[in-house]
DNA sequence: CTGAAAGCGCTTACAG
DNA sequence: CTGAAAGCGCTTACAG
């Protein structure tokens, strides 16, 4: 039975002085190196580790190795499953690589942003890997210092940095082309206000392909703010206002989707039948309660891989590098 | 225009050279301690740690100190929006209160809890939040060892500990409430096999009202699994075969309920005209693309304030203590 | 095969 | 008001 009392946790000098080794040989076998080692001493150590409850201290090993294994992922926000599943696989994978992931919430705030920067360069994390970034000024200066860094959906907002994400524009054309082969020829497009590069990129690949296709007007509707749900709503208020309900309408994320959807219903329009809704992202829960939302479907639970491995050449190699992952239409 | 070599990272000694004074009066202007030194010396190491481009070094500060400001939450997983509210949340109190957290993914795996577990000790965190925990050896040792615990939804597995979370009885009620006074008497339960003390609870508290109201009869299905909505589609279908369509389903969570829709639809079965379907934990997703599923409404994102709150109540005085969180009928 | 020793960056009584 | 010094737990050439 364990004492309920804390006591002085066990340190490497205590394993040693119970083992009557050294510090330098309890520190060895702790980190694997056995073959130069006895095996009656590893098997000492071993017990005396076991008797006086020994956990290494990272503190300790990053002060002196000026590296831990921590690795910082930078989100702007927990409440989407696409970044649920972004986090999730990069979580796994960098678990399978030996590293701690440490997930910050920057509410997609600039200010937070850098606070949490700084707070994890104090914790001498080894890498960044930030999730649809903001620019800011504190990520500035940490491109240009050369921090390790990957950014995922939105591109590196300052030029340097490797980048793991879809093609934004293909993946535009592809949602009109979903409605174009659905016989639909008046679509409308619902998007963010100030637009990221994802949202930019989208527009244009779809107003791109829609032109190429022989349509010359889109009627479009923005909305501003945080959440992609009260944006599709507002933005589908504005278009129905303004242009009544069209028979298709592209939306650049699968949230908006869903604020699109709300207002419809509330508006007495029945989806799909009188207007048919095609998104982008291939939110899981589609399948379960949204079966009205055709969407570009993306398999972000694929990004951890790819994330880790540019964090790897990043480490390594340095310099440059992206990775496009596919996407389907289903 | 900042190197874009890396170059080793100023430290307090770095600082001292710079500004001409000793590393304990550097370090205590660092921490704020500006009072006891004369405004003059104060003023060159601000300038000096400009200059240098001083960052501090917590790695330093925790071995010294024996803690960190680090807080880990262990969660069984992210892709649900109840765990976003709660993790969100969270960590805006603890951001609040200058800690940072650390969020874990332990899929509901007693081996990854454990492996998180000590991961986290090495880092030296000063608290630990179980969302949910699941039981293990790693922690009942963690629980025994008096670490800094809360325990969040589940309750403690270990008798001893903190604890924040709803009435699950009285929420198992309400929903029951909820079906009776829409006037349904033929009601149905949709129920994960093997239950945690939340599934538990709500059941208990469900059947104890229909009873009361005179209900004797109470069909219920589980299946097993981890994702709570491929539960609701296999619970669905077996009472479906078992018992045909029912006038009402209790659901024990609003994940099952989407399950539970999925099936019905694909079975033709018109929600919510031919078959209501009331769940637990109002997910925020329901406003917007699940009109037809009543819900018992949970505040996740006020859980920060209280979770934080017990984690002091720990620090501090010790000792188990709990926090019930209101619930609503929407 | 093993150990003594230096040093990572920081804090903190203590002395002056 | 300021500094010299010890020490937190760990790793790692180096010597033997």
């Amino acid at each position: 039975m364990t004492s309920k009392q804390r006591s002085a946790p066990a340190s490497l000098a205590t394993v040693a002085a119970a083992a009557g080794v050294s510090i330098a040989t309890v520190s060895r076998i702790v980190n694997g190196e056995t073959r130069r080692a006895s095996a009656e001493t590893v098997e000492r150590v071993r017990k005396a580790i076991a008797v006086v409850g020994y956990h290494p201290n990272h503190a300790g090993r990053t002060l002196r190795r000026r590296e831990s294994r921590l690795v910082a992922m930078l989100a702007p926000n927990l409440d989407n499953l696409v970044m649920a599943a972004i986090a999730a696989s990069t979580e796994a994978a960098l678990r399978a690589a030996g590293y701690v992931m440490i997930l910050c919430d920057t509410h997609d705030r600039p200010d937070l942003q850098d606070e949490y920067l700084n707070a994890m360069r104090s914790q001498v994390v080894r890498g960044y890997i930030m999730v649809a970034s903001v620019p800011s000024a504190g990520l500035k200066d940490f491109v240009a210092d050369g921090a390790p860094m990957v950014f995922v959906n939105r591109r590196p907002p300052f030029g340097r940095g490797a980048f793991v994400g879809i093609d934004n524009v293909k993946a535009g054309a592809d949602a009109a082309d979903m409605l174009w082969s659905a016989g639909l020829r008046r679509c409308g497009v619902l998007a963010p206000a100030q637009g990221s590069s994802v949202t930019r990129d989208r527009l244009k690949g779809f107003c791109g392909r829609m032109r190429a296709l022989g349509v010359t007007e889109i009627p479009a509707a923005e909305a501003a703010g945080r959440s992609h749900l009260e944006i599709g709503y507002e933005a589908a208020r504005r278009l129905a206002a303004r242009n009544g309900w069209l028979e298709g309408l592209m939306c650049v994320s699968d949230q908006i989707a869903y604020g699109a959807y709300r207002f419809a219903r509330e508006s007495g329009i029945v989806i799909p039948e009188r207007c048919k809704l095609v998104g982008i992202d291939g939110n899981p829960l589609n399948r379960w309660i949204a079966p009205w939302l055709r969407s570009i479907e993306v398999k972000y639970e694929d990004f951890g891989e790819p994330i880790v491995e540019l964090l790897d050449h990043v480490w390594h190699a340095g310099g440059d590098a992206e990775h496009i992952m596919p996407h389907g239409v289903a």
